[in-house]
DNA sequence: AATCAGACTTACAGCGCTGTAAATTTTTCC
DNA sequence: GGAAAAATTTACAGCGCTGTAAGTCTGATT
């Protein structure tokens, strides 16, 4: 920057000026310049801007797993409505493990980013606030979070209670659930499977254990070999709540496998609506939450944080839709 | 940090050698040190340590979308790896545009990160060539890439064509091609498709154009459109190599709308293994590339350039396998 | 012509940290 | 016991940039 400056026989500052091209500079100046930085292929640093301005420009987003297609569809979502906002995504991933959560929530460097978006998988809301630093921070997801902590969510319960009543108007009567986790169940799952046992008992229909078919992790592969067994078991089912989509497309391989029609035997309805839920065959209904919505909200209130606020946390929800396709029409 | 210094009694170097456990400090200094840090709170703030150092401990990953499963996998186990390694991963989408791929060659700031790990999805070696500042860079994909700049790929053509023989092998005479794009086709679409008609050619089938699907956009709608297209058509076919496994996803609906079995009536076979691909029914025979190989060769190369090397551009393959599933036995 | 507001430009300090080299202390060796 | 070697600690400069306050210059006003 100094050599540009002497090149343009100004001062480093004129030519910062120029850079962020502030209002007061002259024509003359502003040509000079540029003509300066284009000569020498003058690129600013921005670790020094930050070291001034104490700014990174990049917000951290944590989860457990990017690979995941819900993630990986959020992380789409809320790495463009950040670029729109001027900010860069770092992307953290936790493997669900509570070293890699605490790491997100207790980094023990400051100045790496302006703010973290992270939704935490086994983390307690006690833990969380115990942990954090006081970075700016906003919770993502259905665990009860702090509340000293932002969050975001949509009403799972609520949700989970509409999936469960769409599939009982269409005279289901045995509902089973699939995916939860089999060993510690995360706050997302017991919210998915509050409302589906409230919507069962509001419609008067026993809840029954032998319907719940828990899956080892959240995968495919693992809600297929759930369903499979619950068949293997002579459980019977007319239709299935699933935990998110990847259990729900588990549920249809296992049920293709047995030579079950959906949703001619079983109807069947996933959780997320991530892209591939429109392209199985049949393609999944599902519960759709708003995301573009959940990273707006979200970054608001980050950027509110970042901007100084320092309130209680604020709890929002965001809308979900039932989208209808031909699993469980 | 000057406080800390202040509280221990002691220097602010020696601070910052207890922080970084260098080797030749006392055992009265660090703990003195530590309590004092443990005192105040104090974070280290790595903005001040990476304008001394010219470090950031950051990558650039940069690709066209993360929401699509090949990237987001991939993502997961670059970041994985660069992890171990010691870096944060910054996600890039370019959602596949010309403006977006060149901000990420020739970003007009320096200093964001020690690298950048490149998978252009439209830019030609001429157009990286120019416009690339000389930050580290390692592309990856299938593009030809432009000699000064390092570069890891799969044989496509080669993988394509051992797709296309084993389709052959088990039978299959009028083998279609699904999913690459009908306007511009990118460099990993024809790859593919070369690949595709040399084992054709090789086994004296007559390459037929009626069989090639082209798609809109990468994407299992699409191609289930391509495919069904075909199909209305009249197009006969009793196998499907596709562009990549969303493509074959979409194949598989296509067909299975039509009540066309798979692969009784047809062999469908995808690319990439994507996680989703052993969970359709029928679960989806595919290549798989060596992403975590991809990863260590794409990371030391990186790493080379970081630490200074400055020859011309190294071109790596790593390893691939046909994964057989269900698909195409 | 003197005055002055406004437009433009600059000098300078300092953001928080670490590399360097030099100073101090401790240990080792005759 | 004293010199040399090794271990430990320190002072200081400066990484590249921008905020601040203090200029300089212009044209307009009285």
């Amino acid at each position: 920057m100094e050599d540009v400056a002497k090149l343009a026989g100004v001062s480093m500052k004129s030519v910062s000026n120029v850079i962020h091209n502030y209002t007061h500079v002259s024509v003359g100046m502003r040509t000079r310049v540029q003509q300066a930085i284009d000569e020498l292929g003058y690129r600013p640093n921005v670790l020094g801007r930050r070291l001034v301005t104490g700014r990174t420009g990049m917000l951290t987003l944590a989860f457990s797993d990017v690979s995941l297609p819900y993630f990986s569809e959020l992380a789409r979502v809320v790495s463009s409505e950040a670029g729109r906002r001027g900010y860069r995504l770092l992307l953290e991933q936790t493997d669900g493990t509570l070293e890699g959560e605490r790491a997100v929530v207790s980094s023990s460097e400051s100045g790496l980013v302006d703010g973290v978006i992270f939704q935490p998988s086994i983390m307690s809301t006690i833990e969380i606030a115990q942990h954090r630093q006081d970075d700016p921070l906003v919770l993502l997801g259905e665990g009860a979070a702090p509340l000293s902590v932002d969050h975001v969510m949509i009403d799972n319960t609520r949700a989970a209670e509409d999936a469960t009543s769409h599939l009982i108007s269409s005279g289901r009567r045995r509902i089973g659930f699939v995916g939860q986790e089999d060993i510690k169940q995360s706050a997302t799952s017991s919210q998915r499977l509050i409302g589906y046992q409230q919507a069962l008992e509001r419609a008067g229909i026993r809840v029954d254990s032998s319907l719940l078919m828990a899956s080892h992790a959240i995968s495919s592969q693992d809600a297929a070999v759930a369903v499979s067994r619950a068949l293997d078991r002579g459980v019977k089912f007319d239709g299935l709540v699933c935990r998110d989509d990847l259990a729900a497309i588990g549920a249809l391989r296992a049920l293709q496998e047995r030579g079950l029609s959906v949703p001619g035997d079983v109807a069947v309805i996933g959780w997320d609506n991530i892209a591939m839920a429109a392209c199985t065959y049949p393609s999944l209904s599902t519960v759709a939450p708003d995301t573009k919505q959940l990273a707006v909200v979200a970054l608001d209130m980050l950027e509110e944080r970042i901007a100084g606020y320092a309130g209680l946390g604020r709890h929002r929800l965001v809308d979900y839709a039932l989208v209808l396709r031909e699993s469980a029409p």
